[in-house]
DNA sequence: TTATCATATGAACAGATGAACATATAATAA
DNA sequence: TTATTATATGTTCATCTGTTCATATGATAA
């Protein structure tokens, strides 16, 4: 019969409690994994590699990566909103670039692993 | 009347190319996006922070993330597949710790990001 | 003004995903 | 053997997410 309960026993109390006192504050590991999500999508993904060699208006990227304008233009919020985009307005074009080096490195640490 | 086509005019054609040229192949930016994907969750997050500080039984990181054990053995399950886990046994007891440094630089550089 | 171009937004739908529940396996003890 | 413990697996379900379609906004040109 399983335990309804799901009351489970602490099988090595000293280590649990040494990490939980070492555990950051749930509200940073929200916030990491929501960033990690961002780039958890092949879409986005490619977005941001496209943008690590040069900055591009919303209409070559749709061209360039094969994707519809509306769904090139709704990654971009999100990634606006993760900050992880900036812009500039030229006339009616819209230029994107990368927001800084923290977008670079984290990708390229990615690749390392990916590339085993 | 909106154009149904959907063929976009390539505004800045040198820069497309070159973009194109350089971008890496689909596969291993899809590989890559998984890999994030991963990381995406605030459950795995916590799994893999709480790592980060000693390795764990099952039971105890349930316990000490208030998490059920069928939760936890379930995301174990994704961090085994995407080689971000590894696990020793102990009699009945099994031990998870993570991998390599890898996991340990990519969370790393996310908190970075995060912590601004 | 109107027309066109570049981009953004809102709604709706399909597919993905994480959690809960029930159950199964594997290892040890009685 | 049976019972118990530690972990894993399969299924269901509610929620989330990304895309498409239709439309709107904002900027320039005629």
């Amino acid at each position: 019969m399983p335990d309804l309960n799901e009351e489970y026993l602490c099988l090595h109390e000293d280590v649990v409690n040494s990490v939980k006192a070492q555990m950051p504050p749930d509200e940073i590991l929200y916030d990491l994994a929501e960033l990690y999500k961002v780039f958890g999508d092949t879409t986005r993904i490619r977005i941001l590699y496209a943008l690590f060699e040069s900055e591009l208006c919303v209409n070559d990227m749709a061209l360039l990566l094969g994707l519809s304008q509306t769904a090139v233009s709704h990654q971009l919020r999100v990634l606006k909103n993760n900050k992880l985009v900036k812009f500039r307005k030229e006339g009616k074009i819209i230029f994107y670039s990368l927001s800084d080096d923290h977008v670079k490195s984290i990708i390229s640490i990615g690749m390392e692993h990916v590339e085993e």
